[in-house]
RNA sequence: GCCCCGUUAGUCUAGCGGUCAGGACACGGCCCUCUCAAGGCUGGGACAGGAGUUCAAUUCUCCUACGGGGCACCA
């Protein structure tokens, strides 16, 4: 199906909110905006939606910024760079909101109400356990406005929603799915201004998108469903609604909407263990897309430009891509051979440079480099991504020492339950210190009821993938909490694994075989060599 | 629970009524080779199930199953 684009230029955007970590699906869909953009000699603009409060942070901003521009997208328009119709972040756009939202409370589009938190929590419950659809119950839709605006003007707290139609369906005319039509009874009066004043992302999303002449919103799927409460909006101004485009979202392995707790969803992590920004952009260009070359064979590797030359929305596929991180290694790879040996060499050094923890790791490490030579190997647990664990390193996990292997079971179940205290510790700490570490590790380790020796050393070994580290807590603080906890979940599936313990029990049979016949082979090679001559010696 | 979207191999995908169902990652084998990679060749592996429409369904329609998303004063 082919995308609707009008005759006026093309203007898209990306909306990410400052919240926590920049993320691999605010890259995804920046790309599929940037290359519509620049398919179509359009404008990609770049806009900060940050009206939670309490969650969104101006350090977070920056690292969107920093990690968007890391994976090479370009945008015209934006917070940082400005332009024609900002501002671009929308905590500085609330008399923008409030000033729309008072006139749909004076065309009676929209109402206030004054319902508590605990009403609607009730409300809700109540309606669940009818098994119907939880929404607001037009308690206060009925107020009378000049009353209602009275009680406002007095400091009652209230929020303004939208008055939805309570009959009749809307249609969502959606540029990939056709048209996807909703009961208008099933849908929520939407808050459209928070008590805080600030709005909701309904309201900000609409006004922005109108003011700042948007034509095609190209966003995520989990946006269907509020879809048609935006329409509504845009039909309550006597807006024109853009045209919506909305993308699979990125999944787990176990399809489910990608999250960090199940797959590395930070930018800066891919950025750190050293995924070259271009082959992030591929790999993000073959999730739910594909080209192909004249015979009919899908292309796997090509570049952004390439890729905007026969740009074709209406090709996406809807199915969840899964975000194959082993993929992702293969195409990296392509690009690490397509370069010239000197670039290699540069974009290395580059990357090693660009990392701000240089002379934390350093620091760390100082007293184990004898020689340069040394600096790579005790510097790489802290560069890499993903570890991998080897036989000793599976047992150290297991919570065994060489001495005591024959409680491999016992300790396998202890470890795990630290992995897990711990795991539930670093996602939780808001300060992330090297005390604070300490404190979390501890903790985990004594509650398990594992000696400290041991579990420090299981923890030592998940962190850096062997036995011999630097001091185990700055280690842990060098390393960063996203990419710790990757290799830390990676510890527990594999914990979890039953196979694992077959697999190490196995390897060190054969390890003991090899031994076996080493020995064997040694203790051959000791003796004078009598009869070594001719091949009848050999039997 | 209700609403919406989706469903080609373990994974990413091609296909848009007639194909030996194509390519890629991963996996196995062989070749190359001082090792390891890389590369080449090669193998196994898929249309979720059931009705219908049609001369013909992976492709169109419906039902079922499964997966996902949404149902906040979060985005």
């Amino acid at each position: 199906m082919p995308i609707p684009v009008p005759h006026h230029p093309v203007r898209v955007r990306i909306a990410p909110s400052p919240t926590g970590d920049p993320h691999v699906g605010t890259a995804y869909i920046g790309l599929f905006n940037a290359a519509f953009a620049r398919a179509h000699h359009g404008t990609f603009v770049l806009r900060i939606e940050d009206t939670d409060q309490k969650r969104s942070s101006l350090a977070s901003e920056q690292a969107i910024y920093q990690s968007l521009h890391w994976v090479g997208l370009r945008w015209d328009e934006g917070p940082d760079i400005g332009g024609p119709v900002g501002p671009y972040r929308q905590s500085e756009r609330s008399a923008i909101y409030q000033h729309h939202c008072a006139q749909l409370l004076a065309s009676g589009a929209a109402y206030r109400c004054f319902c508590s938190a605990e009403r609607l929590d009730q409300v809700r419950a109540d309606q669940r356990s009818r098994k119907e659809t939880a929404r607001y119950d037009g308690y206060c839709r009925g107020l009378d406005a000049q009353h209602a605006q009275a009680q406002a003007d007095a400091g009652q707290e209230c929020v303004i929603r939208l008055r939805m139609p309570t009959d009749g369906e809307t249609e969502v005319p959606d540029a990939l799915r056709g048209s996807v039509v909703y009961d208008n009874r099933q849908m929520d009066d939407q808050v459209l201004l928070k008590s805080d004043g600030l709005p909701t992302y309904h309201l900000a999303n609409v006004v922005d998108d109108h003011l700042m002449g948007i034509t095609h919103v190209i966003r995520a799927e989990e946006w269907l469903n509020s879809t048609p409460k935006h329409l509504q909006l845009y039909a309550a101004f006597g807006w024109q609604p853009p045209v919506f485009v909305h993308m699979p979202l990125l999944r787990n392995a176990d399809k489910s909407k990608i999250s960090k707790r199940k797959n590395p969803t930070s930018l800066q992590f891919y950025q750190r263990s050293g995924i070259l920004p271009e082959a992030m952009l591929n790999f993000l260009g073959l999730m739910g897309y594909s080209r192909k070359d004249p015979e009919g064979d899908d292309i796997e590797k090509f570049s952004f430009e390439e890729m905007v030359a026969d740009l074709d929305l209406g090709r996406i596929s809807l199915g969840g891509p899964v975000f194959d991180l082993e993929k992702l290694r293969w195409i990296n790879g392509l690009y690490i051979r397509s370069l010239a040996p000197s670039q290699l060499a540069q974009r290395a050094l580059a990357w090693l440079d660009e990392d701000e923890r240089a002379g934390e790791i350093a620091s760390l490490i100082q007293e184990r480099v004898p020689e340069f030579g040394d600096y790579l190997h005790h510097a790489s647990p802290f560069y890499r991504g993903t570890l991998d664990y080897g036989l000793q390193a599976r047992y150290l996990l297991m919570g065994c020492t060489a001495k005591k292997k024959t409680a491999v079971r016992l300790s396998a179940k202890a470890s795990r339950a630290v992995f897990e205290d711990l795991v539930g510790q670093f996602e939780a700490l808001t300060d992330w210190s090297v005390p604070a570490i300490e404190q979390a590790v501890r903790s985990a380790v004594e509650k398990s009821g594992v000696g400290l020796g041991d579990g420090m050393m299981a923890i030592r070994v998940a962190a850096c993938g062997r036995p011999a580290s630097p001091p185990l807590f700055e280690s842990i603080h060098a390393i960063g909490r996203a990419t710790l906890l990757v290799r830390l979940r990676h510890v527990q599936a594999l914990l979890a694994d039953p196979r694992m313990l077959v697999e190490a029990l196995h390897a060190a049979s054969s390890e003991l075989e090899a031994a076996r016949q080493a020995l064997q082979f040694a203790t051959e090679a000791a003796q004078p060599a009598t009869d070594t001559s001719g091949p009848a010696a050999a039997t």
